[in-house]
DNA sequence: CGGGCGCTTGATAGGCCTCAACGTAAGTGG
DNA sequence: CCACTTACGTTGAGGCCTATCAAGCGCCCG
């Protein structure tokens, strides 16, 4: 419990569920294998079925899946105390890669210690489930962004999306906060192209007062573009515990 | 066990863990409040926060969110056997809406009846775990659809999923199903316009020998369609189970 | 028989892509 | 210290894909 990065999971969990010492101690077999990897690198490659799944300690991540054409669509970006790849773990396929966007810092879980606990623990498992249900949550709102929100709506309301989430862990704040992300990364999760993610910026920079460079982002009329994105964040809002 | 629509839930948990007996009894409690909806009508609406589940027995629906504009867009698909409404149980708040596309019955599962299965009986909690993380995979292809593929590539993957989906519950063949959508339908999830759907539709009739009409959808060209689509069932296909 | 729903087709407009060029900043090696 | 390279960002011109508007058809059902 020394190092806070290796406890954001606990952490994320106990806003579902209130941990016991009990649980505390068991989830720290998922913390026994710990490694370090570079950005750029692959974590996981598309193809890949391996069956390990792994907690994000430190640094961003993202979900793609790359099709024959080479065009990229990142499903997701991950920060600390995410689980990556669990999906994999319990469909025993990946069809997405995973890669580092910053230098990352991960725990290695097995899928027997992952099944093991839970059901040693069975509320361990429905806090996973709960977790799961979040990031799908998350992944829907997404979702609607490619369907049916503009360029710039959908820039906006990832950008908004982005400082909630970062805001909720503690990195900075839903207005203004760290983010490592090039207009590439963005145009990949957008579904857009990076020079239209580039105008797209500028318009946002324009009436919006948005900023977007150098690693940090920093919102001026936060609350027009909240209205003018549709931006909803009750998907992310922690909630008192449902279990006791 | 009578009745088979009944039991298309537990044939679908089936696939991931071997159930034991008491676990089949448990599962009971599930069905004890049984509804009939008709086509049309709201299941859950926007904004509702019941804390409330269904399991679907029989029909179609779909979850969808709508914008301000009016623009609406569809999430999925459920078939007999899926959950609706898992997310907005467990994350205590509904942000999109729940409509049958045909005439339905569900059973109605309450949060109580949910988390106490899941305490007594982990091995469910991780089942249904199991089957929410499918469920994702079929959203994050969905996401991949309307991020980075054509609306033409859009909708023949969407077609050959649907199909596949429809032959893995034995209601239907892949190339060959029911299928009781409308053009609108698919204009919705797939992020087009009904009128661009048509032509579409049209484009696949004649290049891939696709016929969409009647509540039926039938393949000529399967494998070209699938490689056209490039379109991978891996993330739907039941696996062994997981765990004995 | 009228009206609504679903489907079809055409004309036009516009959002976003592609291609291409250029700017800026940081790193690297001689 | 400077030439070179690489990564990222910026801007313009032209064109394709898909939306929008509009009209019309067939069918079912009240």
């Amino acid at each position: 419990m020394s190092n806070p990065s290796e406890t954001a999971f606990e952490l994320k969990l106990a806003a579902f569920v209130a941990l016991s010492q009990d649980e505390l101690d068991v989830m720290k077999r998922f913390h026994r294998k710990r490694l370090t990897i570079s950005a750029g690198g692959d974590l996981v490659h598309q193809g890949q079925s391996d069956r390990v799944a792994y907690i994000l300690a430190r640094g961003w991540v993202c979900s793609y899946k790359i099709l024959a054409n080479g065009a990229r669509q990142i499903v997701d970006f991950q920060i600390p105390g995410d689980f990556l790849g669990l999906r994999s773990v319990l469909l025993q396929t990946s069809d997405h890669g995973i890669e580092p966007v910053t230098d990352i810092e991960v725990s290695e879980v097995s899928a027997e210690d992952l099944l093991e606990v839970f059901s040693e623990f069975p509320r361990l498992a429905t806090a996973v489930l709960w977790a799961a249900s979040r990031d799908e949550a998350m992944v829907v709102e997404h979702l609607i962004d490619l369907g049916r929100r503009s360029a710039s709506e959908r820039t906006a309301h990832f950008l908004l999306e982005l400082g909630a989430r970062c805001a909720l862990v503690g990195e900075g704040e839903k207005a203004a906060y760290k983010c490592p992300l090039t207009q590439y990364h963005l145009a990949d999760a957008l579904g857009l192209s990076a020079v239209h993610v580039n105008r797209v910026l500028r318009y946002l920079r324009e009436n919006f007062r948005v900023m977007f460079r150098d690693g940090h982002v920093a919102i001026g009329d936060y609350e027009r573009l909240v209205d003018f994105a549709e931006f909803d964040p009750v998907y992310l809002d922690h909630q008192t515990p449902l279990i006791r």
